[in-house]
DNA sequence: CTATATTATTAACGCGCGTTAGTAAAGCGC
DNA sequence: GCGCTTTACTAACGCGCGTTAATAATATAG
């Protein structure tokens, strides 16, 4: 690296001013007076030597490192098969530069979760922790909240202090599920998207129970299936409940990806979509609308999500509190082709054209 | 934050020794003698407070920060549908875990490139840069070669003296092609994956071509169109190619995710995967095998070119100098369905079972 | 037993910046 | 002219750590 590093001193040397002078000028200090004639000449110096502050010196002394922490919870293999973390990143990024500061991401493996934090937090690497899917299980998060680091969920945790930005995973499902059900369908399927200490999974479970419950459908176990994130699993288990020979005539895959994998088992054993079995997916990911055929699925906000979630964190880190504790934003059953609806003369879905 | 900062004096309190020695101990600093006594007494009393050194005032004191940052330089739009980044972020927090570094992931938008780049360079934050899809007019880039900031490519941009990570783009589609060729295919359509600037597009479609004229088949540029990274540019394009009348019987789209926007256009159109039109993809995504039909496509070993990439610039970090300036990976064509070789009485392709 | 090499430890400086307390100059009424 | 406020600026300290040069303690050689 050859451009030899501009320091304050060095604007402040060639404004004929004291490095403090730099300082207030730069940033703007309130409550102090500068002559509008020597602060021109300090973003003026600022600006022929190329002046960028040091970041580390500046979190050292100012006490924030102006980046904040993503945390993933989930394994690298899972990880992987996320459609979801582009798009997270995308909310996230747009709000992390308005306010000048930067991302840093880290995958926390299960178990040195617990260090992992502590190191970052500790460290003062970030001011705050941006932590998506939370699982129930998860004792760093504990430690967390005890230490009252700043802390914002992309997803829910009951019972905990934490701010968080969500969706209703229940209603959601429920909707998907009753969607099913207005369609005539009385045997369906479920596979949920991830284990259940995923308080997602659970909760998008629970929401397909409520349907059945509310429709006086039959809880039936046999038709039940947990996934585990990736597309592999949605074949898996779609292929599991199609050889156990259980009837049932629709299913409700709680996450696109998984349905994908599902729609392969489901092709692959000889059955149309939606005709003998009817599909609803969740999340409305980029391929769902373009899948053979088209998915129905609940859509999922998850730009915006991401967005208001460091919208919030930022709020706490300069307020100390947050305006709103809790955040769930709106979903909304998109209905294409493989819920079978197009067949019942109702509406049709959207066409991929516009 | 309850906990209050633990710091490398108290550490030399509790152990009864100078800040100093702390420092040598906890940094295992060679060619120094510490009695084994002592050196322990240090960990003990680490570890007791659960003493985690400030990154900032380490990063400001030894000038490395230990964060990497991953530099993409594609719209938000367009990473939003980018499949690769989370294999990416895989291999690339393997290997910087490994090394107890970070990563520091960016969008850097056309508009406030070039500045953006320094300021990450400039303020210090990262010691080097991971640059995802390079494009020749990255004029940036121009500056960080000047600087001799350490940076690694994935990707390439020849005539540049960058260390990269690159599969031989052109050669793989090369090979996609010709196997579309070999199986009696003499009108191929081809949608690239990105805009010529990208240097992976331009190889993508060099391929396209040079397969052609082995071939000896006529290069029509009617039949060739480029894509913009997503599904719906995939879409579109191949509509367009199908409403244009010009008749082909394969395709070639250069992106796994332009072609699944691909094949919803050709269905749509009433036309038949392989049958009408043979299909062959590029990347070999999560989702390429479950498609409808399973799409054939040239694998892409992102995972393993992050990891590489990381290697290598850590390499740059260390040494100064990297043990080999630029890597080809190796791909392979992994046949399925889409393309209709497998009726073709050759050999079948994988199943979804394993 | 003194001179010198070796081992073990630390005082002190610097990294680059934010910030407080304090100084100097200028303006103002009397 | 003298006090008093306001304005414009700076010296100096601290953030927490790495590192060098120096010191003290011990071992070895002559």
């Amino acid at each position: 690296m050859k451009t030899k590093h501009v320091t304050s001193q060095d604007v402040a040397n060639l404004a004929g001013v004291s490095r403090t002078t730099v300082s207030l000028v730069l940033n703007d200090v309130e409550g102090i007076n500068i002559s509008s004639e020597t602060r021109q000449r300090v973003i003026q110096a600022a600006e022929t030597l190329g002046y960028v502050p040091n970041a580390n010196a500046q979190a050292l002394a100012s006490r924030r490192a102006q980046i904040i922490g993503l945390l993933l919870t989930r394994s690298p293999h899972h990880i992987a098969s996320d459609a979801f973390i582009t798009q997270l990143l995308d909310g996230l990024l747009e709000v992390v530069h308005q306010r000048d500061m930067r991302l840093l991401i880290d995958i926390l493996e299960p178990e040195h979760q617990k260090e992992a934090y502590l190191q970052l937090v500790r460290a003062k690497r970030i001011d705050g922790i941006l932590m998506s899917g939370p699982r129930f299980d998860d004792q760093a998060l504990v430690a967390l909240e005890e230490d009252g680091f700043p802390t914002v969920l992309i997803g829910q945790l009951p019972q905990t202090s934490f701010c968080s930005v969500d969706v209703d995973n229940c209603a959601s499902a429920k909707m998907a599920v009753k969607h099913l059900i207005n369609l005539g369908h009385e045997r369906i399927a479920c596979i949920t998207n991830a284990a259940p200490f995923y308080t997602a999974a659970a909760d998008r479970l629970k929401g397909y129970c409520l349907a059945l419950e509310e429709a006086g459908l039959p809880y039936d176990p046999v038709l039940v299936r947990y996934g585990d994130f990736d597309m592999q699993s949605g074949y898996r288990q779609m292929k599991d409940l199609l050889e156990k020979g259980d009837a049932f005539t629709a299913a409700f895959v709680a996450s696109d990806t998984l349905a994908l994998g599902a729609t392969a088992a489901i092709q692959e054993h000889g059955k149309r979509i939606p005709q003998d079995i009817a599909l609803v997916g969740f999340d409305d990911v980029a391929f769902a609308r373009y899948l053979n055929p088209p998915l129905t699925t609940v859509h999922l906000p998850v730009t915006e999500l991401a967005r208001k979630a460091t919208q919030m964190l930022i709020d706490v880190l300069e307020n100390d509190l947050p305006a709103c504790k809790q955040v769930l934003l709106e979903t909304h059953l998109v209905v294409r082709q493989s819920c079978g609806a197009h067949l019942v003369p109702l509406k049709g879905g959207e066409t991929l054209g516009e």
